[in-house]
DNA sequence: CCATAAAGTGGACTTAATCAACTAATGAGA
DNA sequence: TCTCATTAGTTGATTAAGTCCACTTTATGG
């Protein structure tokens, strides 16, 4: 009942994120990919090749918003798509070289601001947080 | 270097509670105040009757967008603004005593959403992550 | 074979974020 | 006391994202 903080400070915490990117690492955007750009950059890195369902339920968004910010990633030349073999209505996004590339500088960056944003926590807290968090959202 | 995750299950938490809310509890929308709006009534109940900018300030905004927001919720009687006694510049923020009942609902039904998100987690382990995030987030 | 559901796309609209310019009040130093 | 940099807040213009709905195409189960 009172975990309502919770939500106020993971909202804070994220814009943290959000700020600390923008200020110490605005050559990450070169690509001018964006935060929601770069969320599903970071997330098929975890993921391989999910399809767009897959992956949109994963990032916990709206479907039609996917597609497009797909497609603005595809024009980039960041993800790419293709048909998936067993079912024709699916297709199948992945990372190019070129999104493996960025992606890389990306989550370096990210890994520098949250490094910041975590400093009062020790290298166990933030396992632990890491941990619970993790085991929260298992499910997908 | 690894805590790159940690930004990725936050947003997903977070994007669970925000469609939690409006598949769940869609009435707490009443007033339509939205979630930027949901954030600011719940920081301002906490907070009690800060200036604009130190709430601004915690919930990592732009000044400009609070401003805006906090006009609409002023619109809507939700929200209160008084100049500073002390300051001729700041103007100090509230709610309403509709704003204290908006908010108190709206509470409620963040509260309910978070529990069955965190359905997976113990009471003390979410005392845990609590705790965490605050001591992360400690010096606003 | 048909009805129904699922995956993905596109349109229209609303909300929120961003960045820059501006006003007014404050405060600190010569 | 006068000046000048600083701070709080506002406004404008633009862009990014979220939301809701209708639609097409492919699968699937009776």
């Amino acid at each position: 009942m009172q975990d309502i903080e919770l939500a106020l400070l993971m909202d804070r915490f994220m814009r943290h994120i959000h700020f600390g990117l923008q200020k110490r690492a605005p050559d990450f955007d070169r690509e001018s990919v964006g935060p929601s750009g770069g969320i599903i950059l970071m997330t098929l890195s975890d993921m391989g090749r999910p399809s767009l369902n897959k992956l949109t339920k994963r990032i916990v968004r709206d479907k039609s918003q996917m597609t497009r910010t797909i497609q603005s990633l595809e024009t980039k030349g960041l993800v790419q798509r293709e048909p998936c073999q067993d079912d024709g209505r699916v297709s199948l996004v992945s990372l190019t070289s070129e999104g493996e590339r960025v992606v890389e500088e990306l989550m370096q960056a990210v890994a520098t601001v949250i490094d910041e944003v975590l400093k009062p926590l020790s290298h166990s807290e933030r396992k632990a947080l890491k941990r619970l968090l993790a085991y929260a959202l298992l499910p997908d």
